[in-house]
This record gives C-alpha cells, sequence and structure tokens, in this order.
DNA sequence: GCCAACGTTGGC
DNA sequence: GCCAACGTTGGC
C-alpha cells in the first residue's frame, strides 16, 4: 500500500464533488511525472490525500484511494477537449489516467500553512517552493504525521 | 492579478 | 544537445 498526494482546483473539481460522484477518472494530467506516477506507482486501494489548490485556503481537504489500474485517459483524444491532444494515438496513448474514489472528508482542512510550520514534513516536495507537481508520493510517516493534525 | 518556478518547445 | 522563448502552475 502506498500513499500520494493529488492536487485539485476546487472550482474545477472539489472534493464536494467527488463525494457526489463517487469514482471519477483523474483525466487532465498533462505532465509526465505526474503522469508516471499514476501508470507506474499506483495500485488499487492506496491512500491518496485529496488537496485543494489555487483558493482561498490551499491545503488537504480529504481522504481518497485508487479504485482503478492505469488506463488511458479518454479526454486526449477529443479534439473538442480542452485536454486534446493531438500527438496522442489510441495505439499508442500519451496520457494515463486512474480512477480514484471517494473515502472521506477531514474533520477540517490542514492548510497548506500548517503543513509548513512542521519541521517534520520539511522533505514533502508538497511545501517545497515552487513545486508544481500535481501528483505525488506521500511517505508513510508523513501521512501518519498529517492525520495526527486533524485532530490537534 | 502578479510573478517565481520550472516544464516544454523549437531554432540552431 | 544547448538554451532562449514561451506557457502553465499555483501561492500570495
Amino acid at each position: 500500500m502506498k500513499y500520494w498526494l493529488m492536487k485539485s482546483e476546487p472550482d474545477t473539481f472539489s472534493i464536494d464533488d467527488l463525494q457526489r460522484k463517487g469514482v471519477e477518472p483523474w483525466d487532465g494530467v498533462r505532465n509526465y511525472q505526474a503522469r508516471n506516477f499514476m501508470r507506474d506507482g499506483m495500485k488499487v486501494g492506496d491512500r491518496i490525500f485529496f488537496y485543494h489548490s489555487n483558493t482561498d485556503v490551499p491545503g488537504i481537504v480529504g481522504i481518497a484511494s485508487v479504485a482503478s489500474p492505469s488506463y488511458p485517459d479518454e479526454s486526449q483524444f477529443h479534439p473538442k477537449s480542452k485536454y486534446y491532444d493531438e500527438k496522442s494515438t489510441r495505439e499508442e496513448p500519451r496520457w494515463m489516467l486512474v480512477d480514484v474514489k471517494f473515502e472521506r472528508k477531514l474533520k477540517r482542512t490542514i492548510s497548506l500553512d500548517e503543513l509548513k510550520k512542521h519541521d517534520e514534513l520539511a522533505d514533502m516536495p508538497l511545501v517545497r517552493k515552487g513545486n508544481r507537481l500535481s501528483v505525488m508520493p506521500v511517505a508513510k510517516g508523513d501521512w501518519d504525521f498529517i492525520l495526527t493534525l486533524e485532530n490537534a
């Protein structure tokens, strides 16, 4: 079992949207490193911190899980999609995704600001300046530590 | 809305 | 293969 963090802009797709839908294909990722994590790293059942970016209080708002093996992101084949990639083909799809399943909301948002205050988390890519990865691994120790903050 | 960071593209 | 230009992310 591995642990991950996935960013989403709540204006586009929030934790409430995921709760309503239950399961959602995580489409639109167009960064190779993030794709590789989904394609090569994720296994069904892995745990995910759901993170809200580009919002008033960016931070971790919920927990999800990986609900499918990786498969091609359908949106890359649709010319009308804003995620369309003309260089990708069905024979050799460039972009892969996984389905993400709602588990629960956190009792409170654990803000980026708060995460940065803990020296224990200084090695997380998330709190590093300039980091823009939208899918990243989380060390088990960091995962457990962050969950203790929920009740603090 | 600004802008730093950084990934991608394309000319050479 | 280098690197300048450009585009995007995302905190602030």
